[in-house]
DNA sequence: ACAAAATGCTTTAGACCTATTCTATTCAGG
DNA sequence: CCTGAATAGAATAGGTCTAAAGCATTTTGT
């Protein structure tokens, strides 16, 4: 009967758990964060794996593309989802055997191809998204809505200046998306 | 000259800048904190790669080590990294080719090892722990003392709700640990 | 016009990680 | 004892990701 063995790793103590009263405040803050991501994002691909037999990099291509009708290009794919462009051309192979999302050939620029969601794929991805969203509500659901937004704004902060410091060059005005 | 090519996915518009307003809450704040600690986590492995020639789980489990000078077992450190059983075995096999940690048998029990740092092992992580949280510390200096603390004390609530919730069996105090 | 540089995408080699399965050892009852 | 269940660790197959290199196709400087 399925040897349940050791479905993902146990709960118990985690990296976090040994990190010590003198480390620094940065330090420990940066183990709970990345705790923190882990859990959730076991959970998702867990969920994406056994209810839709599908993955969280397939998933979130997918998202992109719905987010965009008029289709991406790869380099924007690559760029939205911060992972390598050989990455993309691996997750965008799958999906296009499965029929799920289909190139589009550019005529105006014949090096690019435009990728979109073919009827099967939207049809496919709205299924999920609605599950999807109610893991990530239930996750999260431990904090109250005025938590939430205290988060989502120290996180702001967090992002700004992680993703910022390359302002040696003329920062004419750092256009800061939020 | 190194094609220098795509260093890294570049700046610019990221996954999170997709979301719509009619997004759920939960689900921005999510994406939010996966940008987040992608940042984070890339740039770590991007300096241990480039100042020492190494990857982060292998400074993770050295890590994990260090704060257990007696040893751990395979399986406390797959528990303690948040990581498979296999996966441990791989990253261990290279870090004893490198002579940096060492299988220990265990007399009690013949099925176990103990996986203890080197000297060679302890003088290495000890030279990289220092400038790894030099960085941390760096790249979360965009907030205030008070505001690491806000964000530490509403991250422990999440770990702690989306960590919990197999309390269906006898939860007898439920030991969170902070 | 045309060679050089840049761009869009793919390919390749290698590390990582997971789920699953296997082997060896220990443990628990009868 | 001795058989079956549980446990520790390792082996395997497959998806993911990266850096680097390779090919076409624009774009740019002259």
């Amino acid at each position: 009967m399925l040897r349940e063995h050791a479905p993902n790793p146990p709960r118990g103590a985690d990296r976090e758990t040994a990190a010590r009263p003198d480390d620094h405040r940065a330090l420990r803050l940066w183990l709970r964060m990345l705790t923190c991501t882990q859990l959730i994002e076991r959970h998702v691909r867990n969920q994406l794996r056994t209810r839709f037999a599908t993955t969280l990099p397939r998933f979130d291509l997918m998202s992109q593309l719905q987010r965009h009708p008029e289709g991406l290009k790869m380099n924007e794919l690559s760029r939205r989802m911060m992972v390598s462009g050989g990455n993309v051309t691996g997750i965008t192979d799958q999906l296009v055997k499965e029929g799920l999302v289909e190139r589009v050939p550019q005529p105006s620029d014949r090096r690019a191809v435009r990728i979109k969601l073919t009827r099967a794929g939207a049809k496919a991805f709205a299924e999920m998204a609605g599950e999807h969203e109610a893991w990530v509500i239930g996750l999260l659901s431990g904090l109250t809505r005025r938590e939430h937004q205290d988060l989502l704004g120290l996180l702001a902060k967090v992002k700004q200046h992680a993703a910022g410091p390359d302002e040696s060059k003329g920062a004419k005005g750092a256009k800061i998306d939020y």
